[in-house]
DNA sequence: CTCGGGCCTTGATCTAGATCAGCTGGGTGG
DNA sequence: CCACCCAGCTGATCTAGATCAAGGCCCGAG
């Protein structure tokens, strides 16, 4: 059942008639443990592709391509962007294993944005016109659908709100934390996958900002921050700063 | 949500057994066209509830709230927002008639903001565990669903991104104009049912700026605005500050 | 009718964070 | 081994928009 000795095949997964799901699929254990009949679970099985590697800096979509289907971040992360007629980047997303891009998509058939690998990044793609339809035999499968289509909107509106440097920050190494968690990872201990570019791009701030409040709260001996690596040393104080942020999440 | 504020003829609709579908229901018309058999129509209906009038300040729901259902809004405009620790007030959404409130509350089973009425309000309200059963046997239900929830990440990563007060507030102007159209009322001719405060705390803003870029943007010849009434006299600029805005929508 | 209280506007000042400029250091290719 | 380059850091300055202050206007209550 381990993901990680599975090679990177290209097309359908390359384990014939077994069942296989990996770990990572946020569908798996929603539709695992609801006990369906093992024809259903096939069906699911089926239509889930393992795609990658892709490599830093590769496109996994982009802007404007036709949406077929959603897919969930196995290993590495994606980073969702758009750009501006000026050239400035907004960068809306970063997904981690076990998260799944592709959902905005869903209501103008086109992806709206683009997305793109930050390390080597493996996939498990799900054509959606044929997850949609099992969903219909499988409500578990629905309700996952559901929440996590109802998350990402929480997820969006968490940023949008109106809140100072420090708190989006202290928002920001909260989540990316709780998420690493999530997934079995130390959440006081992670790599940076991203940029500061990136992280200002998506905090709305310059990346001398982001440098700036680095060393600040280096210096305030909340975190410790050395290149890409980063520690939470005080994750009291900073939960606290991202309080406001987090509290409709 | 419905507070004690149902209104007499709770529960079923008040046309007896014909199928009344009001013209405002996101649902209905998206479900009329897929042309399905009438008991399942017959099912749709029934799990309608028509309520309200809700008045100007009154509450639909609150933060915290467990949740049960989504609405419709028929007529009058809903703002969702939530308040944070230091009494700062951040409006997540105006909700139009024909728009649906309550899709962020899916993935934790609570409302996670607030939803008051602006003005007189009138809603369809649909209990979540019966119109997702019901999906399962429309896959058009299920398929509206799906955008819904879609369209709401999008709407929610527009305000996320990094722009300008003259932008947003384009923007804002642009989208309502857009969503008043869709729905047949005139799109350059328009009440603006929320206060300044209500805008700025939407568009991240404090409302004497809100104050000033509509001056700037009426001494411009963009648009004639007199207390809450407003007239577009210049779409073309207005859509094209607001482009990159909205280019991801 | 007058009074009072929101809501809104306008002007003056302030500041968080952007921008600009220059520097550093690690990684990579030759 | 060096040379280059790009991510990142830091200091100096600038500015969009916040904040503070002061009226004005509409509207509902008495």
């Amino acid at each position: 059942m381990s993901d990680a000795n599975r090679r990177p095949t290209p097309g359908i997964a390359d384990d014939g008639d077994e069942f296989h799901f990996c770990s990572t699929c946020a569908f798996s254990a929603a539709c695992l443990e609801s006990g369906y009949d093992k024809s259903l679970l096939r069906d699911l099985h089926v239509l889930v592709e393992h795609i990658g590697p892709f490599h830093e800096g590769e496109h996994i979509f982009r802007e404007g391509d036709p949406f077929t289907a959603i897919a969930a971040v196995r290993s590495g992360t994606v980073k969702t962007y758009v750009t501006d007629h000026e050239g400035r980047e907004h960068v809306q997303g970063f997904f981690l294993p076990g998260e799944v891009i592709g959902l905005n998509a869903i209501s103008q058939a086109r992806y709206p944005s683009n997305a793109v690998a930050l390390d080597s990044v493996m996939l498990c793609r799900f054509s959606f016109p044929n997850i949609a339809a099992l969903a219909t035999r499988m409500p578990g499968l629905q309700q996952q659908l559901f929440k996590l289509l109802s998350l990402d909107i929480g997820k969006a509106a968490l940023l949008s709100g109106n809140f100072s440097a420090d708190e989006r920050m202290a928002a920001f190494l909260i989540t990316l934390s709780r998420r690493y968690a999530a997934r079995g990872f130390s959440p006081n201990r992670f790599l940076l996958t991203m940029t500061r570019t990136d992280i200002a791009n998506y905090l709305r701030l310059a990346s001398e900002t982001v440098s700036r409040v680095f060393r600040r709260f280096q210096d305030d001996g909340m975190i410790q921050v050395e290149r890409r690596e980063i520690e939470l040393k005080d994750r009291k104080r900073l939960e606290k700063l991202a309080e406001d942020v987090l509290r409709s999440t």
